[in-house]
DNA sequence: GTAATTATTTATCTTATGATAAAGGATTGG
DNA sequence: CCAATCCTTTATCATAAGATAAATAATTAC
């Protein structure tokens, strides 16, 4: 939990009630490898913080597994498109490996905004964070060859190349494993 | 400067005092076409409003331009990227229909904060929104043709190709223009 | 209204990536 | 520790999209 706080301390400071109170609405949860944390289908209600472990957002189109984004310690994990809007997400979370997460109700955290203005602070600005990431990793994404991508995301984040199959690799850089397979030969 | 309040009530309901103080820090800009409402490098200090036209925002990559976004009627245009971070931004803001728009200076606005929690809810709920769509936009990038990603253009934003030049549309949808003239020419 | 500029289309050729199949490696469960 | 399963690579062929050039169409400025 404390690994929690400290995440939140490079966004906003938080006074001790408010943590008090985020620790009183969140739970631990450990989860093994391959595991889903979310199924597809299942409406947002949770916000996760992985402690330990790596996790991926994935969803099917046309029957195909498509990575949405890969995940590691230290960070926060919603489907958002989910979480904001109340609706069914078509996305799940799956545990890639052995996981330790936090766990934290968001119907309960919305509730928390009213009486903790600084709470809403520091959710507004996480996500403000996130959001930012995601128009970035658009530019990322149009106008670049397959190949670029596979070199930005080695340059970029290696991690996700150790520790991530890579057939879910393929489809977060939006190509077959078998292209995949064919770049990394290529040197 | 009603059309705002009319548009922030789809988000969230503000006290008249609220308006007031967002009134006193926003003004009314008219821009002719083709002119850029921001330039490259540019840090973002202002959130508009558009009451009437069309806008994109567009940068360059390896000397190409590319469309990052079009915004029309009702919509809030910010390069999140540069107004959450106060870096400068490699994007520029151009109009692509004479427009009118209301400019709101964020600096003045994020104090608002601090004193009005209505108002930073309220801009809370928007960038929430405008995050969905952009995570919503990735899923419509990764896997699809390029036929079919201009078709879903067709069917979800015709407007776009109605009130937009087709050159601009081709890097949105990350092709060359011949590219997208080719496959307008598959009908 | 006309010339000049800019936008779009069409054509040709090349190349990157998809689809499919199959072989080789690695991991996992009993 | 072995068998079964799953992951990754390699090979072949087909196709979508890039690059370039040039023709046509539309828009803009004078």
């Amino acid at each position: 939990m404390e690994a929690l706080f400290q995440y939140f301390r490079k966004f906003s400071p938080l006074s001790k009630e408010a943590e008090k109170a985020i620790a009183e609405i969140s739970s631990m949860v450990t989860i093994k490898k391959n595991n889903d944390l979310q199924p597809i289908g299942h409406t947002c209600k949770t916000i996760y913080f992985i402690k330990k472990g790596v996790a991926r957002i994935y969803y099917f189109k046309d029957g195909i597994d498509i990575t949405e984004r890969f995940f590691f310690e230290n960070s926060i994990i919603a489907r958002v498109e989910s979480l904001f809007t109340g609706k069914p997400s078509r996305k799940a979370i799956q545990i890639l490996e052995d996981a330790e997460v936090v766990a934290i109700n968001s119907n309960q955290l919305f509730k928390l905004y009213d009486d903790y203005p600084e709470i809403e602070r520091l959710f507004r600005k996480i996500f403000e964070s996130a959001y930012v990431e995601t128009v970035n990793r658009i530019e990322g994404i149009q106008f670049h060859s397959a190949e670029e991508r596979y070199n930005a995301l080695l340059h970029e984040a290696p991690d996700v190349l150790m520790r991530v199959p890579l057939k879910y690799v393929a489809s977060y850089l939006g190509i077959t494993q078998v292209s995949l397979s064919r770049i990394r030969g290529h040197r």
